[in-house]
DNA sequence: ACCTGAACACCGTTCAAGT
DNA sequence: ACCTGAACACCGTTCAAGT
């Protein structure tokens, strides 16, 4: 008899997070509302307190999503690079690219002060995606590409450069479009690779 | 007989913007609130309607006020530096330093997208800072520390460094405390420099 | 278990007044 | 001119119910 029940019983859950992620694509973390994730989810104004404890929790859970996009968006855009300088490139590439395609949900992603000890699950998949980027300076390491040693600083200073790149462009303070952002993330990336040679 | 007058009749103004700057500092742009600007001012909820045409503006305004402190941080730094290329790095630090000491504030003046459109002045306080990085550059060029030509490109770099530095910092993603930050962004726009050497 | 409707204390903004 | 109080449509969160 129930063939096909309504969505609202049983998995609302992930209905509700994909519907908060596509509000904050469409009106940014200012605009975004519990209420009106409800009403698109087809639920009463209240029924997410099933599921997340109050609105920072699923803001939490939609970071957290953004992280593993952000580093499947880099896997995908290392994958078919042949060498370990080029693979750290198209990392970066990736990274400035989903910023540029999800504006709001990289906000989320990032300004979010003390979500990091309050959501274990947020700060996991960051370091997730730090993770892909060390694993590219640690090739580029055995590749001769970079000096031997802890690869931690110099994966925090690529990573700090894709963000400024990507922050400094989405806020519309880089006088470039589209492409000419990537072209200048990639002039960007490429100074600072001369200036880190062994 | 008017000696002392109250300050809400005549420069209610000011006092509404630096309300406004110390709430931001406090709560962050979500606590954020028009009525309780007011409430602070000792006026009533709809009093700043006189002098701001609505809460985007007044954060507008906080925001400008934000790219003049950054820029007068920045200048300050750079006052005792001797050589162009100590400038450059002092400039740098300023900026940081800025961004740790007030990073609510940072955020507000960074994360408003299509405010550089609606707020000329907004607008214009960013260009300025801006101009400020940008002599320093021209002096590297001149005193022979960066090659000739276009400093747009390297300015906008340097720009995206320091900046990718703060935001990392700021959100928690850098293990490292204040003074550890503040060294790391000095390590960063060394190796950056070494990269941009004519 | 999961969902609902009413309620509370907030918010931004507008409007009709007051001096 | 500058400020106020009441009002409207929202919001996050809680609570007592409904199935």
């Amino acid at each position: 008899m129930p063939a096909v029940r309504p969505y609202h019983h049983g998995n609302l859950k992930p209905v509700l997070l994909q519907a908060a992620i596509t509000l904050i694509a469409e009106t940014g973390p200012l605009g975004f509302t519990l209420r009106e994730v409800a009403r698109r989810a087809g639920v009463s104004h209240n029924a997410p307190y099933r599921h997340f404890r109050d609105k920072d929790e699923l803001i939490a859970a939609v970071a957290e999503q953004g992280f593993e996009r952000l580093n499947a968006a880099m896997i995908r855009a290392a994958a078919r690079s042949t060498s370990a300088e080029d693979r750290l490139l198209s990392c970066g590439r990736g990274y400035i690219t989903f910023a540029l395609r999800w504006p709001q949900h990289l906000q989320v992603m990032f300004d979010l002060p003390s979500f990091r000890e309050r959501y274990p699950g947020y700060a996991q998949a960051g370091e997730q995606a730090f993770t892909t980027l060390r694993s590219c300076v640690v090739d580029c390491q055995e590749a001769g590409v970079l000096a031997k040693g802890d690869p931690e600083p110099l994966t925090l200073l690529a990573w700090s450069i894709v963000h400024g790149v990507s922050k400094l462009a989405i806020s519309g303070h880089l006088p470039f479009g589209l492409k000419g952002t990537i072209q200048f993330n990639r002039y960007v990336s490429e100074t600072m690779l001369k200036g880190m040679r062994k």
